[in-house]
DNA sequence: CTGTTAGCGCCTTCAG
DNA sequence: CTGAAGGCGCTAACAG
């Protein structure tokens, strides 16, 4: 119906005021009385001004009330994956609640700058697909709360990796067995493949990599065995990547004893995988996860896992960042599942 | 490291060019020698400033390259919903083609008029739980697309509703079967409920209410039974409102024969439950689906359903708002799987 | 091809 | 409580 688009300027004059008392109105109730607020803003209700232009307001304000979340890979994939979108929803929880608007932004997007004008903040699910991101994020000015990996100088939401790995392969394993990893992103390569000497990425800071330290311990503590054709780089843990490790992984002349999966999709690939083949879980191979997805626990046998609380994580790398500069890093807690996979 | 924010200004002077050549060197390369062009571009790589600021040329051009869509529910709930989530998948595969950014707005925020001065356009996926912001977004200035319901004067996505649901319904019901209905949003109900007399909601436009069209009408020309204390109405597909609509349709005296569900999430929930209480599928019952999710291809018996592609929905729906004025509204065809439960 | 100018719509002093 | 004024940072005309 109405077309015109009306101006704070438009409305002072029409209502005989001045415009920063309409501006007021709208912005600092206290500037003015009760009464002449409302009359104010009944008045814009009656014309048909909802208030000043927001496009204006960023860029007087400096601030538009839209956090940007930075995700892994595609928005797409993200999106349909259960921890990921899991996770969203924490977030846009805390969000909501604090009048925040939720951009989604692509891990493989090109650059991170054609928004970093007008976001109020970046919250980072993972480290970023195209590397690039990451430097840029640490050059721009807003803040950023990295969730799953770290950033230099920025704070992060994690779980402990290595422990959680590490309590999860020590159960499964028992003295001298024979060890296999369907791991995440290890090395780059866009497809499934084992490691063998292949360099590994990020190896500091990649929960992966995190991971696979624990899993490493373990095996040492138990005096197991791996090697590093055993050890399978997965790029991510959807579609069939995880179906062809596993194929890959239980073919194998000499079967692993136990496969220590770094998660949940992984893990309920390879235990299908391993049912179609008659294959006795855990009689005569044990499998563990990672994650504690709700479809974990509809397994028969049901998965043993590590649980951590993604909607968890939402909400703290939400308040995180919410809190503004004295927001410190948190480690958040996990937990086993002792399912019947062990 | 760098904290000090450049402006197309400082850069001019620092250079010592005009203003609007940086700009035209930024945004429109035709307006200077590719020379001249490229040692500004290098220049500003060097100073470090990345670019016109974001925030100044939304309110200086009128548009920001983000597009808002509007889920019907709350965020969270819709991110977890396979449907809503393919859905997503496609828009944003298509924005992200066309350099435009995602801002995932939820359908039971209290209003819409925060982003619209700044967002490029809506999509709105379903109808809004708020039912006030249809009329704002009918108010409001910019775009809209809506995808499986109508707004005025919107251009839309849509599959047939009726003809779907009536396809699907006649091969499934037989001459004088008992017919119940596991249905989705048709009353306004917070609750699982059966509908009796309750007045029905939207009742022209909303696509619960043209699959309930759908049923009826091959109900009729089969001169089938059903009544409306047979027609459940669920809030939402997801949680537990399946679960319990199952439990009640399953535990009358005298059972239906034939149980048309309005999603795929419901007809699943139905199943397992039926086949846990021993119920012969499709020998004592009879169940549909709709939508086609990949969950429903793998039930045991297969679920028979009605296909269409949510991700695709999700692409035509960012092309129509791409597109503008000259967009025109759109029916995707869909398609019946004969599954296994009729 | 380049420089100048006038806003985009608003918010916030500041003096009254 | 009001009115005027100076930008926020940029772009699109229009001159040159």
């Amino acid at each position: 119906m109405k077309k015109v688009k009306l101006t704070l300027k438009d409305v002072a004059e029409k209502l005989g005021v001045s415009t920063a008392t309409i501006s007021n109105a709208f912005n600092r109730p206290d500037q003015l009385s009760a009464a002449r607020r409302d009359a104010i803003l009944t008045a814009c209700k009656e014309i048909g001004y909802s208030g000043p232009n927001k496009a204006a307001q960023i860029l007087r304000k400096g601030h538009s009330n839209i956090v940007a979340v930075v995700l892994a890979d595609n928005i797409g994939y993200m999106v349909s994956d259960p921890v990921a979108s899991t996770f969203i929803r924490g977030v846009s929880s805390v969000l909501q609640e604090a009048g925040k608007h939720l951009l989604l932004y692509a891990g493989n997007a090109t650059t991170i700058l054609d928004v970093a004008d007008f976001v109020d903040g970046f919250i980072c699910y993972g480290a970023p697909q195209n590397t690039k991101l990451g430097d840029e994020l640490k050059q721009q000015s807003k803040p950023v709360v990295t969730v799953d990996f770290n950033l230099e100088g920025c704070p992060s939401v994690n779980i402990d990796n290595e422990e959680a790995a590490y309590q999860m392969a020590l159960s499964a394993i028992e003295e001298g067995d024979s060890v296999a990893i369907l791991g995440l992103k290890l090395i780059d390569s866009p497809s499934t493949c084992r490691i063998y000497d292949s360099p590994l990425l990020d190896a500091e800071t990649a929960i992966s990599h995190r991971r696979l330290d624990g899993y490493m311990r373990a095996i040492q503590d138990r005096h197991a065995t791996i090697s590093n054709d055993w050890i399978w780089h997965l790029p991510e843990s959807g579609g069939n990547f995880a179906r062809q490790a596993a194929k890959e992984a239980l073919s194998t002349t000499d079967r692993p004893r136990t496969i220590l999966c770094m998660s949940d999709i992984i893990a309920i690939e390879l235990l299908q995988c391993a049912l179609g083949m008659g294959i006795d879980v855990p009689g005569e191979l044990k499998i563990t996860g990672f994650d504690g997805i709700d479809e974990a626990a509809r397994t028969r046998p049901q998965l043993s896992t590590v649980c951590q609380s993604s909607i968890e994580k939402g909400q703290v790398a939400a308040r995180l960042l919410l809190a503004g500069d004295d927001a410190k890093s948190e480690v958040l807690s996990f937990e086993l599942l002792s399912g019947e996979t062990i």
